[in-house]
DNA sequence: CCCTAGTGGAGCACAGATGTTCCATTAGGG
DNA sequence: CCCTAATGGAACATCTGTGCTCCACTAGGG
């Protein structure tokens, strides 16, 4: 019943209609990704170019641009949860886990700056709630901390706090500056590893100093 | 000659006028930088109501929306500049003034968020050519390696990539979740002494591993 | 006290983005 | 091969943000 109302008309067969239209809709949604995560502000006009559809077509997929960001969100949530999954983070060492997702949500690309550029797209209430990787992740450091692999004055959202802005830091400095992907990652993985190490020993070693 | 240019109205004495001006003038940068730094989007009407004068004022002194923005760069410039100033990098050990200009950032608050959310404020072409901050910051890093107190892996630029997302890290983290300023600035701090501090021995003990 | 710089509000024109409709054309499945 | 779903383009109304003008009002300095 649902997949008859999705269809927008009534078809008997329901995955055959979908052929051309899954197409263009996962074309529109890639050129979203790419032409918003460097321009949040871009018109739907710019989209439409980007995905190589009219702008006529785009309006039939989503009416309004709430549609089309709604869409988007879901989409990049379930290529985060998809990482998740496949960095396997509740087996082995968690620092070796933890590295794995950089280099699984890394990979995501473009995807990754959309969360960074418009922040609203994704709501911190509802990710924290409904994202299975958020659970994961938080699940990974806690187990870190008891294992003594992970510096346990790191709390889980700090340290996920640090994995993201590490990753924004790295594409960073492959688009602004002349640095190959494999460098930065490189480099992202190094930072992440030396910050999250458990630290051996002198703890707190120089407190904050108030001004 | 310039300063009679710059008071827009032949006066005798130069200071006098600017009284009333100099004022509404910040606070209007002001406002923007609030404004802006949550909603990057946000229309002039809403930066003059935050700054509490009309939308015509806010005309008189930035005609176009284009230069209210570069007044606002400017002045976050200024202010980043003034920060690393403060912070003497060229005196003492190098993390230890690598933590002073943490901390001098840190405090300037809803000007970093400006620079996250609004890449194009800080060209990073003008950024790297004109500011004083940067030369200074690079110049200390290039000390730390020489003295072997910081990570001769990380290059100077990596470490500001670093620097910069982990106080965007911390901010984000004082805004979303309910953290005080003082905790963010904590583990900011100890983050970004783990990353720059070098490594004894075992370097690129787990290279990256390609897919 | 008076005068002027500074301000605020109303109003107007313009530009760009958006949402919608209609029609002609094309591609792909039965 | 034929038919229909799917598409693209043109045209239109609307809305918001912007830039600008004019006029009345107020506060602060001479």
């Amino acid at each position: 019943m649902l997949s008859r109302l999705a269809g927008m008309a009534v078809r008997d067969s329901v995955d055959v209609e979908s052929r051309a239209r899954a197409r263009t809709r996962r074309a529109i949604l890639d050129a979203a990704i790419t032409v918003l995560s460097q321009h949040s502000a871009a018109s739907l006009a710019d989209v439409a170019d980007a995905a190589g559809v009219g702008r006529t077509t785009l309006h039939r997929y989503f009416p309004e641009r709430a549609e089309l960001l709604t869409a988007l969100s879901a989409d990049v949530l379930a290529r985060i949860d998809a990482a998740a999954v496949r960095s396997q983070l509740d087996h082995g060492p968690a620092p070796a886990a933890l590295e794995r997702l950089c280099q699984e949500l890394f990979e995501l690309g473009d995807i990754l700056m959309c969360v960074f550029s418009q922040p609203e797209l994704v709501d911190t209430q509802t990710w924290e709630e409904c994202s299975e990787a958020d659970k994961a992740l938080t699940r990974l450091v806690e187990r870190g901390h008891a294992e003594g692999t992970l510096d346990s004055t790191l709390d889980p959202i700090w340290v996920q706090q640090v994995l993201w802005s590490l990753l924004y830091a790295a594409w960073q400095h492959t688009r602004e500056h002349s640095v190959s992907k494999h460098r930065a990652l490189d480099l992202c993985l190094r930072s992440l590893r030396k910050v999250v190490a458990a630290s051996p020993g002198r703890l707190a070693e120089r407190p904050v100093q108030d001004p």
